[in-house]
DNA sequence: ATAAACAAGTTTACATTATAAACCAAATTT
DNA sequence: AAATTTGGTTTATAATGTAAACTTGTTTAT
C-alpha cells in the first residue's frame, strides 16, 4: 500500500537539488546554494551523498582563476527521482 | 523558491500515518501497523511525535479485555498534512 | 492450576542522518 | 600587505529513526 520511499531523496536539501538538476542541463554548487538557501557546509555533504549514489556528477574546473563546481543529474538520477515522485503520490492521496 | 517542509511530515512512517487517518474516522493501533508495515516500537514512538504536535489525537480503551489504542487526526493536523502536501509539490514539479 | 504462547504496546539503546561551526586555500579588494 | 570574499571541505554535535528488549495482561494448552 505504501512504497518505500528512497532514503536519498527523502530528505528536503537533497530533494531541492535534485529537483533543479532534473529541470536543468547543469548547475554550479554557487547556484544550487543560493537557490536553496542551504549552508555550503550541508550542501557539500549532500552533493557527496547524491554523488556516491550515481545520482549525480560532479565535474570541478575553475571559472577565470576561482574554483567552481558543476553538477548534472544522471539517467539514474531521473528515474529515481521520477520513482520517488510516484511513491511519493501514494501517501498523498 | 523551496518552502520549508513541515518535519514531523517529512517522515515516511508519520505521513503514512497521517495519510490514512486523514482519510477516515479514525483507526486503532493495530490497524496503522498493519496497513503501514511498521514495528510496534517505532509506530508507538512516532504516534507520540503526532500527538505532541496535536496533529492526532490517541484515545486509550479496551476492546473486551484487550487493550486497544485509536487514533484520530485532529483539525490542525488535517491542515499541515494539506500545507505539507501544498509545499512539496513545489519540489515535484 | 500452571506454564507457554500471544496481543498490544512502551522503553531503551543504538545507528543513521542532518546541520552548523570551524577551518582551509586561493583570489580579490582596500 | 592586511583584510575580506569566494568556494568550498572537514569535523563535531544535535536530532531522528529504528530495532531489540521489556512490560502487562490475556488466552490457550497441559
Amino acid at each position: 500500500m505504501f512504497p518505500k520511499l528512497d532514503p536519498l531523496l527523502h530528505s528536503e536539501l537533497r530533494l531541492a537539488v535534485m529537483s533543479i538538476l532534473a529541470g536543468v542541463d547543469e548547475a554550479d554548487f554557487t547556484y544550487l546554494k543560493k537557490q536553496t538557501g542551504a549552508t555550503s557546509g550541508n550542501l557539500s555533504v549532500q552533493i557527496d551523498k547524491l554523488t556516491a549514489a550515481g545520482y549525480i556528477t560532479v565535474e570541478k574546473g575553475f571559472k577565470g582563476k576561482m574554483p567552481r563546481t558543476t553538477c548534472r543529474i544522471t539517467e539514474a538520477g531521473q528515474e529515481a527521482f521520477g520513482n520517488y515522485v510516484e511513491s511519493l503520490k501514494e501517501y498523498l492521496k
